[in-house]
DNA sequence: GGTGTCATGTAAACAGTTACATGATTTT
DNA sequence: AAAATCATGTAACTGTTTACATGACACC
């Protein structure tokens, strides 16, 4: 999974800069990057050397000059290709099984407080995801069937948080 | 989150090589890494440097010498601090979703055909995820608590996978 | 006067994967 | 005869993050 098709496929809904991107990938959950400066800039560069996108440079007065990234024709071929792969199965990445898996060195009160504090930051992160549901780049879907690709991809996140909630209630039950 | 602490975990129940390291951690299905040489090998040296661990050489006849790696006192101290640290929450890494939200550039069809092959992989990921249930390292519990803990574990791979399916269901209905 | 936004970029570090290298024994 | 298992290790590469660097303007 490369950020570069990502930008890309970003740049098909609209003309952007860097700094846009940026600002796009660090404000959405499921977008698993940080959107740091060396990923984006670097990623800009290498699609323009293979093609992909051109960029159009803006003065601006009181404000730095931009550049304006633009699909081309080509670049739109490749977002058709990298989209119609083969889908991956998802990345389970849950430092905290690894944690309760060494958990044999806890006594109870230390194990119960452990999953309390970590039912603590789940249930965080699902008001986040929750409160996040608007104000996105994405939220202005073009047509119904992009409204509701948005809304659900926005409800798999939150049904992962609930998914944990519930877990985390059997894990409860189960041990106390 | 740093193997290192994996290792020391792992260690702690009983005394192992770099190459039963390599298996344990090939095996499993929530330890977020490959188990490659490069990281497992280079783990235990540093390990070893800060005092974590020691090392027995064993020679063999008929098969190369291994070394086999105890946790050490100050290792074991390690492992109590680590484990009692601030739970994380865990990362999301779908890159379905990323593929979901450039969707635009497809036909309904096409769009229908992409999410059936990742039911089908998801499908795929779950079955692998309930046969796995035994035969694995962790699945010698030590004790009740140990064995609880463990299944509790295997149980939240096998709902994440569910979770994703009744998901995939909903956004089936949702678009079609 | 300090902090935040707009805007682009680079350097250094870290984490993780693939592939290479060796060599004996066992299984297919 | 080829492939897999046991066992340790290194080199090269990719991907990602943190931090550095610049400079104008706006807001408190």
């Amino acid at each position: 999974m490369l950020i570069d098709h990502t930008i890309l496929g970003l740049l098909h809904c609209q003309s952007l800069t860097g700094y846009d991107l940026k600002k796009i990938i660090q404000g959405s959950v499921f977008l698993p990057w940080s959107g740091n400066n060396n990923q984006i800039y670097k990623a800009l560069l290498s699609l323009e050397k293979q093609g992909y996108v051109i960029n159009e440079v803006i003065h601006q007065d009181g404000a730095p000059s931009k550049k304006k990234y633009t699909i081309t024709e080509s670049g739109q071929d490749e977002l058709k290709r990298v989209t119609m792969q083969e889908p991956e199965s998802f990345d389970i990445k849950k430092p905290f099984l690894v944690q309760l898996a060494r958990a044999e060195i806890l006594s109870d009160d230390e194990l119960k407080a452990l999953i309390n504090r970590y039912e603590e930051s789940i249930k965080t992160q699902l008001l986040m995801a929750q409160n996040q549901t608007d104000k996105s780049f994405f939220a202005q879907g073009r047509n119904i069937r992009e409204s509701t690709i948005w809304n659900t991809i926005q409800k798999n996140i939150v049904s992962s948080y609930q998914c944990e909630l519930n877990w985390i209630g059997e894990l409860k039950e189960a041990l106390f």
